[in-house]
DNA sequence: GTCTATAGCGGGATAGAC
DNA sequence: GTCTATCCCGCTATAGAC
């Protein structure tokens, strides 16, 4: 058979990916080592390097990774059968669903909240993946406006940065306290906010 | 003269303080070191360790730092001669300056981002610091609920954390972006919002 | 693609002189 | 209270065998 050796590597790079989204969401891209990833996987730390030669390198496929798991998610739901405020509710269930139980960040706010240390590269892999949910959002915001279910107060980028900080704002928390009620909580202000 | 020794230790712990909770705003908790405060105070890196043994005594004092911080701030105000919203607005206020133009977040919300990595006596210290937040604002909220400023849509206790996450998250989102305005963006409507 | 071994660095922390 | 010197550890990363 052709390729079996490619078959492993395919599985190792995918396994390290889910570990590792899993290790920057719980404690951060700087507090997580390939030392976890060996561990974890039980494999040696040089072959992690095989698959992603540096950190960054590791950090940069974690962000496209996120990127594709929004795509993903925004392809499974209905969005032109449903109102803009009942697709707003979803993406914060996919918010929720994300926190893990409140245990999680989303990768894009961990990295956020260790801007400062972050090689440039990463920075900007950040930024797309940033960019994906601010485009999405923002077109959610108008439809909605247009439908009369949102109120037309302040701009839809005044909107969008008011959802994104509440978002992380609550991961965040809600982190430190083991809580996916918080993301609720404040979610459910920002929804009632948003319909004036 | 009795205590010239005294004296210029007590210059060097404020020194110290002063440097790391820069740091720690803009970089965060476990990426700066003694390597940097030496640095900056021009001092070795072992005399930083007489004035604080352990990093994590550092923490802890930084968090209190912040709640004397924040108790002098609150004195500094005439709360009793001000709406409850004009006083909300203060506080903005305070977070705006302290986030020094959009380059800084605040000392308990950089704890928050790292909070898995952190030894437990300085969760406690970040939780203290959290509390004086929360029970202040909470008070300034239920007066302006009685004085018919604020909507009384939801409790107390949810308006406050709907207050804290767009406050925690526009300051790391800001940060990024170093932007001042984000903060401000989202306050305005957080504000709105609770005048309903 | 995976391994062992190791280089090289920077972190927190301590000993002991001054 | 500050210094120099040093320790030990964990991290990222590389060399080279299999």
């Amino acid at each position: 058979m052709g390729r079996p050796t490619l078959a492993n590597s395919r599985d190792t790079k995918a396994e390290l990916l889910k570990a590792a989204i899993q290790l920057l969401q719980t404690r951060g891209y700087n507090a997580f080592s390939y030392q976890d990833l060996s561990e974890i996987l039980d494999i040696s730390k040089a072959s992690i390097h095989y698959h992603f030669p540096a950190k960054e390198d590791l950090g940069v496929s974690l962000m496209e990774f996120g990127q594709s798991r929004f795509k993903t998610w925004r392809e499974s739901i209905k969005e032109k059968s449903m109102s803009a405020t009942a697709v707003l509710e979803a993406y914060f269930s996919y918010y929720a669903k994300i926190s893990a139980e409140g245990t999680q960040v989303c990768p894009g706010g961990a990295m956020l909240a260790e801007w400062n240390t972050l090689p440039e590269r990463l920075q900007k892999a950040a930024e797309a993946l940033s960019a994906d949910h601010r485009n999405w959002v923002t077109a959610v915001l108008e439809r909605g406006r247009k439908e009369g279910e949102f109120t037309k107060q302040g701009s839809l980028d005044e909107q969008y940065k008011f959802i994104r900080a509440a978002i992380q704002g609550s991961l965040q928390i809600g982190r430190s306290e083991h809580r996916a009620e918080y993301l609720r909580t404040v979610t459910k202000q920002v929804l009632a906010a948003l319909k004036g």
